[in-house]
DNA sequence: ATAGACTAACCGTCCGGACGGTCAGTTTGG
DNA sequence: CCAAACTGACCGTCCGGACGGTTAGTCTAT
């Protein structure tokens, strides 16, 4: 046959990779299940990257690499720090819609990439990302536009509801991505909003309670 | 010696397991591992769980059981929902730093637990545990302390937010547990306070820029 | 009181199987 | 003709689990 190869064989690997490990985990799916997938040799596979977890790597940097690809594209046309956080959380949502995929191997990865010493580059496009949003919130911040909150506590509080969605959303379901998107931002603009805040001596008595309960139920007691 | 063991073979069994699938992950940690760190046997271990997975779904169990006794305990002191919903953010934060080992195993391991079929307790306290959540935020928005959202939807997102913390949230760092709770709380109560939506429009508008841009970068082109 | 019966905890060994990775050799395309 | 692509056999390792045997403690019948 040797019919044309639309892509090249490297690239179909990474793609089939990346779905299994969406779908298992990395740990859960082995060399040998892409190679029969794609029906070719384990040695190819192997042939192609040096080992296992360089595939992994692979699979990190596009998926890191098409979202910072993505922000530059579309921040540019905004000034709006109130306009570029929306098209923010949409973009995150999107993604687990439209590279679904990816996003749940790397979401479901993300320790992973976290620590090994061979992910040194994933973990300098994380902080790249990760820096485009806290510039965003600063910026929010600075113009009177957000009330005065920590950029990067904020942004973990942004990357957290979008990131677990891994977990719980379904592509086709009953609400799209774009709409959870909507709702989404509508909750943190809202809350982002300049205004009066609790009083803190309320928050200190309702974490007095929920510490009290926590430790008439400690882990080990069974 | 033979002096008191003073919890049982099974509960130490559980700790020990617990703080190693924390450390690396569920697939990473051998039933040899657990022996090896208690100094018993492979056996002894396997004598008091039938099985790997059954330790894994007693700690699931555990985790869930303790966090809606916590719920319980604290909850009926309150009536108002905005009350309750700080509190409740504030627990699950409290969890990710005095009950660190197990909140990290369950998140990490989230969805072996959502679809293993010897799982079906987990899943059963989960959807009490979701439940307390939606019913705050029902009774919420019934009452007109809070902006007409989804409640379901919101549960998700205020999930997502702490959650999602196992994966850079560090006790004993910056800040503590309840601090953030406490800035998380301000944004998202904030959020749902009733009051002025965005345009529509606007969201399209910004969606569709957004969708541009990703279509602009699809996987697998390199 | 105590011999014998019974039980639960525990140990050490073994096994089939799957894993990631290596390599010598073959095929193929330019 | 050669480099790159590819193959399939193979290695050493480790895993979860099964199993038979040992020990220590408790119960029971006389």
């Amino acid at each position: 046959m040797a019919s044309a190869p639309r892509k090249s064989k490297r690239n179909e690997i990474v793609l089939c990779f990346t779905e299994l490990v969406a779908e298992r985990g990395y740990d859960e799916v082995s060399v040998r299940d892409v190679a029969e997938a794609l029906a070719i040799s384990k040695g190819t596979v192997l042939h192609h990257f040096g080992s296992k977890e360089a595939i992994l790597e692979q699979i990190n940097n596009d998926y890191m690499r098409r979202r910072l690809a993505e922000a530059r594209d579309y921040l540019p046309a905004l000034d709006d720090p109130v306009d570029e956080l929306q098209a923010f959380i949409c973009q995150l949502m999107l993604s687990q819609q439209d590279d679904r995929a990816a996003t749940v191997a790397f979401s479901r990865e993300i320790v992973r990439s976290a620590s090994e010493p061979l992910m040194a580059e994933v973990r300098q496009l994380r902080d790249e990302f990760s820096a485009v949003l806290v510039g965003i919130l600063e910026r929010g911040v600075k113009s009177g536009a957000f009330a005065d909150v920590d950029p990067r506590l904020t942004s973990l509080q942004i990357f957290g509801m979008t990131n677990w969605a891994w977990t719980w959303f379904k592509p086709g379901g009953r609400r799209s991505a774009e709409e959870i998107a909507n709702q989404f931002s509508r909750t943190v603009i809202g809350g982002l909003a300049p205004g009066a805040t609790r009083e803190g001596a309320e928050a200190e008595r309702l974490a007095t309670m929920v510490g009290a309960a926590m430790r008439a139920h400690r882990p080990g007691d069974i």
